[in-house]
Parts: structure tokens; sequence; C-alpha cells
DNA sequence: ACCTGAACACCGTTCAAGT
DNA sequence: ACCTGAACACCGTTCAAGT
């Protein structure tokens, strides 16, 4: 009996980040952002609030590392093709993962995560960039502007509920008067397709890859 | 002295809608979205937290109103020039107003707003392009292309501290190995820009209306 | 070293009561 | 009709104490 140890009635045994990081994963999926405190955190894992301020400093601190886990532990797709079709995959790749944990999205509005493990998707569009004759200006100014479209995709697009959000939008663009708002009361139904799905997305993708590829053709001419 | 009232000690007397809303987008801009309580915002009106809920249902209905409220209230930017210059000069308008009320933007991210007064905006993005000749569809689509850009240009850009940012931009890319991300490596200080200033805003919105117009010009080449 | 208990200063919100 | 007071069920976090 020298090594074993009895059972501890709460499983509070091995608390690491890591353990803590996992549990708040789960609840951060299971009840959303609002759902994730400190005492409920603690009360999953079987242990008191206190306990998780050995291991963090504050609930930022815990954020921080649970965002930076999440972003650390998806594999990045594998790429083909020539530079355009390249870059669509990885953000068609990075819109799937971030619509897999909507949650997450709001939470880096606030903290920009520059972690190892988040750069190395910008290192694959950087690369991807380079490679293709940007020079490293247009390249860091490229990837912004597909970082950014895409991020805000999901972070203004995910609807819990697609159908509902297009009904929403159909009945508010009902409400207003042809006389004022002309445009929009003959294009209703665009609008509100608008709204969800991968068709506008595709639409702002292909639209930015086009005119960055405009880009390329007038600094390849001016050499 | 039969209509004048005796001065009340707490300055609660007109209480509306209208005035909570005011003292609301008072707090939100000195204290930020976290400052914004119900109970801090019936303090600074002079009333107990309760006399808010005769006017709104939930803290959540005060929200919507408050961002509306905000939305409405700025004048739309007069436009002239060619659709890409329209568009371009609707954006920067765009991008100027939420930069002013960065808090807001925050806020919108759960809540769609969809009423007249933000609508407005919609509507004049949608008459620009209808009028260069883009179907309804299509002309949704690049509306939403271009929302979601400046959007998301804003909600993953507007640093408190710009100089700040582009610090710990290259912090962070420093600490980086140059045999893994030899991308990034190579262009610290042009990826550290990239994350402030005009610049990379500009870029991007050229890129998306040189995207446009080739949409266009396909369309008309097909027709 | 690691966890607990009690406490503090906050939240949003309900419900009954005051005027 | 409009506002208040007291209360409830939550927060994040500090500090002293237990083992």
């Amino acid at each position: 009996m020298s090594t074993t140890r009895p059972a501890a009635s709460k499983t509070s045994y091995g608390l690491s980040r890591e353990r803590i990081i996992a549990a708040a994963l789960e609840l951060l999926e299971r009840e959303g952002l609002e759902g994730l405190s400190m005492r409920r955190l603690a009360e999953r894992i079987g242990v008191t609030p206190m306990a998780l301020y050995r291991y963090f400093h504050d609930k930022d601190e815990l954020l921080d590392a649970v965002i930076d886990a999440e972003v650390s532990q998806a594999p990045l797709a594998r790429l083909q093709g020539d530079w355009r079709r390249q870059l669509a995959d990885l953000m068609r790749w990075l819109r799937d993962e971030l619509m897999r944990h909507p949650e997450a999205v709001k939470l880096r509005l606030s903290r920009p995560i520059q972690s190892p493990g988040a750069l190395r998707l910008t290192e694959a569009g950087m690369q991807i960039l380079l490679k293709a004759g940007f020079a490293r200006a247009d390249a860091a100014y490229a990837y912004r502007t597909l970082f950014v479209f895409t991020f805000g995709s999901v972070a203004f697009g995910a609807h819990a509920d697609p159908d509902q959000a297009r009904r929403q939008t159909i009945a508010a663009l009902t409400l207003l008067s042809p006389e004022e708002y002309p445009a929009l009361a003959s294009s209703i139904d665009e609008a509100a397709a608008a709204m969800t799905g991968d068709g506008p997305f595709e639409y702002g993708l292909s639209c930015l890859l086009n005119g960055l590829q405009d880009k390329l053709d007038v600094n390849k001419k001016g050499q």
C-alpha cells in the first residue's frame, strides 16, 4: 500500500491546466459562452472555484488558453493546385473550423491570438502568397484581407437557425416602404438569401481572389 | 403653484425610453460594454434599477434599442462619382462610424439589427450596385461581402492602442522559429504593419471593388 | 503544495409593497 | 401609473485557513 492511494471521493486528483482547459472546451460547446463561468467549470470538474486560480491568474487568462488550445488542435488542411485554389481551400477550411465553434469566434474579437499554434494558419497563407509572387507588404495586406473577410463571414453570419434568420430578414424588409427603400423592396428574396449558406461566402471569396489576381498582374507589369 | 411642482430630490421625473437610451449610450462610450450594467445605468439616471424594467423587458431589449438608436442617428454620407467610388466612400464612412463606437460593433455580433434606420445603409449600397448593372442576387451578395469585410475590419482590427498592437505582433512573430515559419519570419515588419491603420482596409477594399468589376464585366459579356 | 470556506463586491431579475 | 425595497440566484475574486 505504499504507492496505492485511496480513491478520492471527488475526482479532483490530477487537476492541471490541460484538464481544466479540456473541461472548459466541453462546457463552452455545450452551454455557450455565457454558460462558461468559473463556478460552473469548477463544479463540472468536481472542485472548488478557487482551485482554478492556482492554474490561471484570472478568467481572462483561462479564456486565452482555451481559445489557443482549440485553434492549435485542428490539423491544417492539405493544399494543392495553383495559389488561388490553395488560398480558397485554406479559407474554406478556416470557415468550417470557425463554424464548428462559433462561440470561440466571439471570444477572439477582444483578444487577438498570436500563439505559434494560431500562426500556423497565417504562415500557410503567407507562404502561398509569397510563392505566388506577391511582395511581402502586399502579401501581408492580402492575407489580412482574406482573414478579416472569413472571420467576418462567420462572426456576422453564423446563425444558429438559418431558416429563422431568413424569415426574420424577409419580415424586416417587408416592413419597409417601397418609396423610401426601392432597392431593398425589390430585392427581398435576394437579400434574404444573402444572409445564410455558402453562397455569399463563395461569392466574396471569388471576388477577393479576382481582385488579388489583378493586383498581382499590375505589379508584375510594373516591374 | 398649481402646475409648479416641487423640485425632485432625484432627477427621475421624465423617465422614458429615450432618456434611458441616451444615458446608456453615454455610459457605453465612457465605460465600455462591460461597464454598462442595469444597476450602474439606473444609478447614473438617479433611479432604482427596477425602474428601468417599466420601459424594457430585460437588458437584451435595452441593448437592442441602444444600438438601434446609435445606428439610426448618424446621417448617411453624401456620395458622388462612379459606382466604385460611391461604394468605396460608403464603406469608408461605415468604417469611420463603427470605429467611433467600437463597443457597439461587439454588440451587433450577437444581434443582427434590421431596423429601418440600420437598413438605410443597405439600401444605399443596393441602389449603387443595381444602378451599376448588377443583377439583384449578385448585388445582394456583393453588398454582403462589402459589409462583412468592413465590419470584420473594425471588429478584428480596432485596437485601442495601435502602437501596442504592432509591438505585440512583432514580439509574437520574433518568437517563431524561422525554420518552421519561414514566410512569417521574413515578413515581421510587414505583418505587423498589416494589423493597424488604414492600409490593410484600403487594400482589401480596392481588391473587392476590382473583383466586383470583374464579375460585372463577365456578366455583361455573357448577356 | 494544493485545495477549501467564508466573505466581498458585484450582476440581472422577480415580487410585493408604497405613493 | 410609476417607482421603491428587499430578496433570490447568480457572478469573479481575495484572503485566511486547512491538510
